[in-house]
DNA sequence: CCTACCGATCGGTAGG
DNA sequence: CCTACCGATCGGTAGG
C-alpha cells in the first residue's frame, strides 16, 4: 500500500474532470485547480500534455478488458459460462473505477494518431474474441442461432448503462443489477413458465 | 416537398460535425465550410449560436420519443407488444436519421440551463413511462420478475448500439438486426429448446 | 453573405 | 511549483 504518488493523483483528477464535463471542454486550468495546483503550468511537471492523461486513461481500461477475457478463454470452456463471466467481468470494471471507465467508454476519440489506431485495434481484437465465444455457442446449441455482430454489440452496449446507473440512482443493490442484467441477457425479458 | 432552408442545412450539417468531433470540439468556422460559407459570421444569419443548434437537435429527437411511446400507449395494450413496438421505435428513430440521435444520445449534456433541466425532465417522463410497461408486464406475468429500473436501463443501452452499427459495419441487413435485437432481449441468448 | 474585429480562453513553454 | 508569457483559436458582434 504505498502512497499515490502525485502523478497518479492528476490523472484520476483528470478522469473526473474528463467524465464531467468531455475532453475537449476539460480545461487544464480547471484541472489544476481540482488538484490544488494554482497554475496550469504545474501540472506539467507530472503529465507530459492533456493527451497523454486521456491515453494512459484509456490503454489501462483497455488492459484490463483483455487480461480479462484471456483469464476467460484459459479457465472457462463452456461458452454460457464464459459469456457468464465476460458480463461479470464489465460489471466489476465499471463498478471498481467508475470515473476511469466512462472515459475509456465515451472519450477515446479524442485520442489522435497513432494511438487511436491502437486503441481501435485493441478494442477490434476484443469484440472478436468475444465473438469467437458466442459464435461457439451457437455452434454447439447453448446459444440461440442468433446473428453473432448483433448479439455481441446488443450484449456489449446493454453492459454500458452499468457505468450511468452507478453515478446517478444506485437505488438498487450491486447483486441485484448483476443478477438481473445476466437474467435479462442469457434468458430474456419474457417468462417461459 | 419543400425545398431544404438554408437553416435546415446548416441544423442538418451541425449535428454531422457534432456527431463527428463532440459538441465541444466541433468549430463554427468549421461548420461554416461545410455548408459553403467562407465566414462562421455567416453562419448567425441563419442560426442564433452554437448552442441554439444543438438545442434544436435534442429537442426534436426527444419529441420523436415522446411522440412514439405517447401512440403505443393509446394503441397498443399488451405490455409485451408494446415492448417490441418500443424496439421498433428506437430501431426506426435510430435509421431514419442516424447522425441526429447519435447528438441526441451523445451531446445533450452539453446543453445549458434552463434547457438542460428541460431535456432531462423529457428523459425522465419517456423512462418512467417506458418502466410503467415493464411493471405492467411484470404484474400480469407477461415478463420475469426483473428489478423494472435494471430492465429498463439494460434495454435501452442495447438499442443504442444501432447508431454505432449503422455507422461502421452495416454487414447485415436491417432485418435481421431488428429480429434478433428483438429475440436477444425479448428471450435471451440461451437456447431452451 | 462578407469584412473587420473583439475579448476570452485554450494548451503549452521558458526560466527560475 | 510559480511567474510570466505566447501564438492559436474560440464564439460571436457591428456594420454594410
Amino acid at each position: 500500500m504505498t502512497a499515490k504518488t502525485k502523478k497518479q493523483i492528476v490523472i484520476e483528477a483528470a478522469a473526473k474532470l474528463f467524465s464531467d464535463k468531455g475532453y475537449s471542454a476539460a480545461s487544464m486550468r480547471e484541472l489544476a485547480g481540482r488538484v490544488g495546483l494554482e497554475q496550469a503550468s504545474s501540472l506539467y511537471n507530472h503529465i507530459k500534455s492533456k493527451e497523454a492523461a486521456l491515453q494512459e486513461i484509456c490503454f489501462e481500461n483497455a488492459q484490463k478488458f483483455t487480461d480479462g477475457i484471456t483469464t476467460i478463454e484459459s479457465n472457462i470452456s463452456d461458452p454460457g459460462e464464459q459469456i457468464r463471466a465476460l458480463i461479470n467481468l464489465h460489471i466489476q470494471v465499471a463498478t471498481n473505477d467508475i470515473t476511469s471507465v466512462t472515459v475509456f467508454n465515451d472519450e477515446w476519440r479524442h485520442l489522435s494518431e497513432p494511438q487511436l489506431s491502437e486503441f481501435l485495434a485493441l478494442r477490434k481484437d476484443y469484440e472478436e474474441r468475444f465473438k469467437e465465444i458466442i459464435n461457439k455457442g451457437i455452434k454447439t446449441g447453448t446459444f440461440k442461432n442468433i446473428n453473432p455482430t448483433v448479439a455481441l454489440h446488443t450484449i456489449l452496449s446493454a453492459l454500458k448503462w452499468i457505468h450511468y446507473w452507478y453515478k446517478t440512482g444506485r437505488d438498487s443493490d450491486l447483486e441485484i443489477v448483476k443478477k438481473d442484467i445476466m437474467l435479462l441477457l442469457m434468458s430474456g425479458l419474457s417468462s417461459n413458465d
